[in-house]
DNA sequence: CTACAACCTACAGCAACTATAGCTTCAAGG
DNA sequence: CCTTGAAGCTATAGTTGCTGTAGGTTGTAG
């Protein structure tokens, strides 16, 4: 059995696409890998391990950012984890932020829904209230992206 | 008192920069307005309403291409308001999707950082469970952003 | 030995801005 | 009237986290 694979299979089994693996690489999160006599990528179970830990931090909606932090963390080896815990409550805090602001903006757009007759767009109200900034039930949502 | 004003103006009165007024007039969400003698912008109450619903919609979480279709609709004029409706129930579903994805992320957090004793980097638990996908609550979070 | 899939690098593109450079115009103070 | 500094102008590059393309090389199966 070989210990080591391609990077067609290490995005395989990464659940994700050839050229993220590269650029994960390139931008630093990944380690670049040993290479064969023809120049391809040889990644072994470390690799794929980190991999994962990237692919699922990335998923609970960390930034590449916040990911080389924690892997830089994870290296260091001896001391306390009360930065790795930071990290995920900081997260965890702009994660609760965006919740809320969905749930005000689902009630409005319901809002906005609701008041729509069957009528012409002259008098519609759907672009009335969008219009209409002083209705807002929320009026804290920023400009960050949603 | 002047009926127009300039964009710095408008930026204010629409709690946005300045590059954002010029980059929707290069997208085509607000129309190119007059100039003066010396080439500046010169807005007037119309621009400024039709800045004031992009940026509510885009607070929102419309997309700017969205926000065309409305626009377009909104100028319409006779035609029912069905469409309007349409593109705000799917913008909807998209956030009550979000919404869930978004609940299920928290939990997780939450389970996660709940699991951080004092100890060192070497047995933190949350670089554990990050790496760990097969604890996941929800296995549905897609690549779209949050 | 010949296809053809999979790899390589390098660069362009996406959304929705934001920031910079290098210039011109406007408004106020002396 | 002149100067100074803020605000305007255009054009272009950068941001994040990828994705897609072009144009070439390597690996593998028949």
């Amino acid at each position: 059995m070989a210990k080591e694979f391609s990077i067609g299979h290490l995005a395989k089994m990464g659940g994700c696409q050839v050229q993220t693996i590269r650029y994960y690489e390139q931008v630093g999160v990944l380690t670049t890998p040993p290479r064969s006599s023809g120049n391809q990528r040889l990644y072994s179970a470390n690799h794929l391990e980190r991999l994962l830990f990237i692919r699922h931090c990335r998923e609970l909606g960390f930034s590449l950012d916040q990911i080389r932090r924690l892997l830089t963390l994870a290296q260091a080896g001896d001391r306390p984890c009360g930065e790795v815990d930071a990290v995920a409550r900081e997260h965890l805090r702009t994660v609760e932020l965006k919740i809320e602001r969905l749930a005000g903006l689902r009630a409005e757009l319901q809002r906005i829904i609701a008041g729509c007759g069957a009528g012409r767009v002259e008098r519609c109200r759907i672009l009335q209230t969008l219009g209409d900034h002083s209705q807002c039930l929320t009026d804290d949502h920023g400009s960050e992206g949603l």
